[in-house]
DNA sequence: TGTACATCAGTGAACGCGCGTTCACTGATGTAC
DNA sequence: TGTACATCAGTGAACGCGCGTTCACTGATGTAC
């Protein structure tokens, strides 16, 4: 039956929120329509009444989940800070409230321009971030890091080895640190 | 009809070829068994002759992977010629001929423990190869430039903007050629 | 404010499709003598 | 070496399944008066 405009509103919105986690933990083509509707305690069919295809909604998800979660957001205020929390198992353990980057990554070779755009844009957000957060570190320094952020979380959620996973953390988290804090160094001298 | 053994073996390897090409390039659920046996010129009819599921051509054709494409592989005789190759646009446009690491990482979740514990060892094979390679660098900066490797390439392929895709790729290879030019330079000295 | 009607969010069955897998069949290969 | 038979690699149709998507239907919400 009908429901209220608020109603209506709440859906929608609670429909990209669950697809934005969904698409993050098991990947956008293995998540599927129902599975999201599911999640609202709804069946699949009423999915046509909000969007115009499961790309629309992918596009919707992505988004969010770089507005929510990208690298550019949180409340850190120190590239080590980011470093840390990025690199983290609790970050490697909650892919669905963690970094699109890492997660999407390899979804994109698949996605529609739409999502693919989004995609990007959240690489320049997370760039840029970076280089507010360590303006005097170089360009180059700053995005081999973002590239060490994302290629590190993506291996230890891969590996099937808690010790190496937690090791390539560690080890990344231990010189990235390092690497940061000897440029402020140089900078201050 | 009924074909000689040595056909029967060719038959086998070269699906064991086409999986391992195939699954790096689309990822391994996106890629069908019809798809493989297609590569071959055959129908998919066939497959079982050879193989017991999907699930095990995934794990040999992910070995096959990490013995042929895997960074410990290859000809490089310094760390410096690793990441020059590794961060090269050649490797980013050809998934299906390159390194497993970033190509399969985000399928890892959804395969068996067979094919996980194949792509753990292929980590450790890619950290034994730049141990090796850079034995003066300690440790943890190998753990770091693994994951900036396979970030970069990761972010380079799924980006949708070849100058950002590009700007990646050069940033992480002169960052990295940096770091391991000085390591090498500290320890002379 | 109250009534009559149009709208439309959500249900649940159905669609065509491609998936992994199975199977009866074919006919060349391999084996037994 | 030659013959008779068993084996089995590959074909192509079929299976059950889950996918994205459509649709007739329901009944509460929104609108017109």
């Amino acid at each position: 039956m009908r429901r209220s405009r608020e109603e209506t509103a709440r859906t929608r919105t609670a429909a990209v929120q669950a697809a934005s986690r969904l698409f993050r933990e098991r990947g956008i083509d293995a998540a599927s329509v129902n599975d999201v509707m599911a999640e609202l305690g709804m069946t699949g069919g009423g999915f046509y009444r909000h969007f115009e295809s499961k790309e629309a909604l992918a596009a919707e998800a992505c988004s969010e989940a770089f507005a929510k979660s990208g690298l550019a957001r949180g409340p850190a205020n120190s590239a080590e800070q980011v470093v840390r929390g990025y690199l983290s198992k609790a970050h490697r353990d909650a892919p669905g409230a963690g970094c699109p980057l890492p997660a999407l990554a390899s979804d994109m070779a698949r996605q529609t321009h739409a999502v693919r755009r989004t995609y990007s844009d959240g690489v320049r957000s997370a760039l840029a971030r970076l280089e507010q957060l360590a303006p005097s570190t170089p360009s180059a320094t700053r995005h081999a890091l973002l590239a060490g952020l994302v290629g590190a979380l993506a291996i230890a959620r891969a590996v099937d080895d808690d010790e190496l996973s937690s090791a390539i953390l560690r080890a990344s988290r231990e010189f990235w640190i390092r690497v940061l804090t000897r440029k402020r160094e140089v900078s201050r001298s």
